[in-house]
DNA sequence: TGTTTGACCACGG
DNA sequence: GCCGTGGCCAAAC
């Protein structure tokens, strides 16, 4: 049966980030209904292993990269989204308010 | 089986 | 702008 953990729809949810754009855990939480942040942060931290979620896109409400240190390193998180095009100050996500999207937006970019 | 903790968020003081 | 509290649900101990 369909039945996806809530971490499934996570997944899902995040792979749909566009490149070069973030999104929150708030944001996600809030689409899925699933009553609290918290589990998309708790979904996420098991979901870095499996396949190219990219987690690195996922920050929390203030942009800051909140998740950093469940990567392999400190600063992975942080070179991934600069490599996008996203910069990082300080470990926030200078803009953030412009590249934030929201899953209300899927294939509706922008 | 009950308690604690977690990549969080909103609200009140 | 920091601290405490409630919420939300699952995993770890």
């Amino acid at each position: 049966m369909t039945e996806y953990g809530y971490h499934d729809r996570v997944y899902a949810i995040v792979r749909q980030i566009p490149k070069g754009r973030v999104s929150t855990y708030g944001a996600i939480a809030d689409y899925l209904a699933l009553g609290s942040a918290r589990m998309v942060g708790w979904a996420l931290h098991q979901s870095i292993l499996p396949d190219a979620i990219p987690a690195h896109r996922v920050v929390n409400r203030l942009g800051e990269l909140s998740g950093r240190n469940a990567f392999p390193s400190p600063t992975f998180m942080q070179e991934m989204l600069e490599n996008e095009g996203v910069e990082i100050q300080q470990d926030k996500v200078v803009h953030f308010e412009t590249l934030f999207w929201h899953p209300k937006n899927i294939e509706h970019p922008m």
